[in-house]
RNA sequence: CGGGGUGUGGCGCAGCCCGGCUAGCGCGCCUGCUUUGGGAGCAGGAAGUCGGAGGUUCAAAUCCUCUCACCCCGACCA
């Protein structure tokens, strides 16, 4: 990607909205904009990282054999009053009417839609265990929201619901869930502590959650597992048949991931004084080439480089800004690209380039012919856990 | 909802207490020339209903009333 022809937009100043370090390292690297308070929109940089999250997220999910859905946002009230839930979510869930004044909610949470769906399309313990997720909108009116995307009233969600013939196969889906998540926060550069936690709206016999810490030494909830029961089930009437015939309700569990509020936590430990150090896994792009002058030599070994990685396959934003060099340092070193390729005139001369790592002091200088070998090797390195 | 605070060109702010003349500063933006290893220099230029409404006054960014938005602390949560 040439800069010149990308969105993407930073800030020299902190701006006023944001304390938080992430809220503020996002509005300034360019990741995100606030539309009102608690509502944001993702720009080309936030969104391709938010994107790698999701992925990663998708691949350990499908591995544990759950299976993707997409369940609506909107929700009939009819279907909240079956749970008793249209009462007690109270002002947390957004409400609206439709023009035949047919009452709805924004979902916040999904348990009562896919039991909905598994009710109706699961008769037979033939057909369990099943385990079904999405990653999709979540709207919650919070009292205060706050601290950019870590508590928004619009945010992404993973939230995955496990059905099982039983409290063993319902034990089961749990752990499998569990330790997909300690893989996907891994995954992410994130260490992770796993405790019993309340379980709140979502209710149910037990739940656990994943924290991460801060640098200032901070746990601002990335996921939340709950062992549900027959909660849902029983009240909403979820049951199959066993092998004799008798009818039993589904045993069941739900299990979430704040997308957009793990990006932040991730932010929030992956960072120094100058701006993002991302994980490898996470960064929108994994190189960015910085050409400094407009000589025909430096912009076509630019050019050539440029061409040769992405044909590799890599990821690579390339600053081909007509800006001083400073503007050039202090951007990459804000946007936290894991890998910093230089192309000056004072190198170029020795037929060499400037290769640094964001979160290394040092920049090497080698040979341009040694420049994409060192990349590959650079790009395979493990990252540590932060 | 309780407590505290902010709103002035795109961004960050000063001015307000103590009303006064074309509303300032830094950054950014546009044009030209020069510059290119850590947020460049010179010259020229554009851009502001001072959050909104009402009031006081000869005169309001400034004083009064109401209102809206946003931020921080607390109760709630992925």
């Amino acid at each position: 990607m040439h800069w010149r022809e990308a969105f993407i937009v930073t800030l020299k100043e902190n701006p006023q909205e944001a304390d938080l370090v992430s809220h503020r390292l996002m509005l300034r690297a360019g990741l995100l904009r606030k539309l009102a308070s608690g509502i944001y929109s993702y720009l080309p940089l936030g969104l391709r990282s938010l994107r790698k999250v999701e992925t990663i997220i998708r691949q350990e999910m499908n591995k544990t054999g759950a299976q993707e859905v997409l369940l609506p946002v909107l929700h009939p009230a009819v279907l909240w009053q079956e749970t008793g839930r249209w009462s007690e979510y109270g002002k947390e869930m957004m409400r609206l009417k439709d023009r035949h004044g047919r009452e709805f909610g924004l979902g916040p949470t999904h348990e009562e839609v896919i039991t909905s769906l598994v009710r109706g399309e699961v008769r037979s313990y033939k057909q369990l265990p099943v385990t079904l997720y999405q990653i999709q909108t979540k709207f919650r009116d919070e009292i205060r929201p706050r601290f950019g995307v870590m508590r928004s009233r619009e945010f992404s969600m993973k939230d995955a619901y496990s059905f099982d013939l039983d409290e063993d196969g319902a034990v089961k889906s749990y752990n499998k869930m569990a330790e997909a998540y300690a893989k996907i926060f891994a995954r992410c550069g994130l260490k992770t502590k796993r405790r019993a936690a309340d379980s709140g709206l979502i209710g149910g016999k037990l739940s656990e959650e994943f924290v991460s810490f801060s640098k200032t030494g901070e746990e601002i909830e990335i996921g939340h597992i709950f062992k549900l029961g027959t909660k849902y089930s029983q009240s909403m009437k979820a049951f199959y048949r066993d092998e004799s015939g008798t009818q039993k309700p589904m045993v069941m569990g739900c299990y979430g991931i704040g997308v957009s509020r793990l990006l932040a936590a991730v932010i929030e430990t992956w960072h120094d004084d100058d701006g993002l150090t991302w994980p490898i896994s996470l960064a929108p792009y994994e190189v960015e080439i910085l050409s400094l002058g407009e000589d025909a030599e430096i912009i076509n070994l630019a050019e050539r480089l440029h061409r040769g990685l992405t044909d590799r396959g890599r990821e690579i934003l390339w600053d081909d800004r007509k800006e001083s060099a400073g503007v050039k340092f202090k951007d990459a070193d804000l946007i936290g690209i894991p890998i910093r390729l230089v192309i000056s005139p004072k190198l170029l001369k020795e037929r060499k380039a400037g290769l640094k790592k964001r979160a290394d002091k040092e920049e090497i200088t080698l040979g341009i012919d040694e420049v994409i070998p060192a990349i590959e090797a650079m790009l395979k390195e493990p990252f540590d856990l932060r």
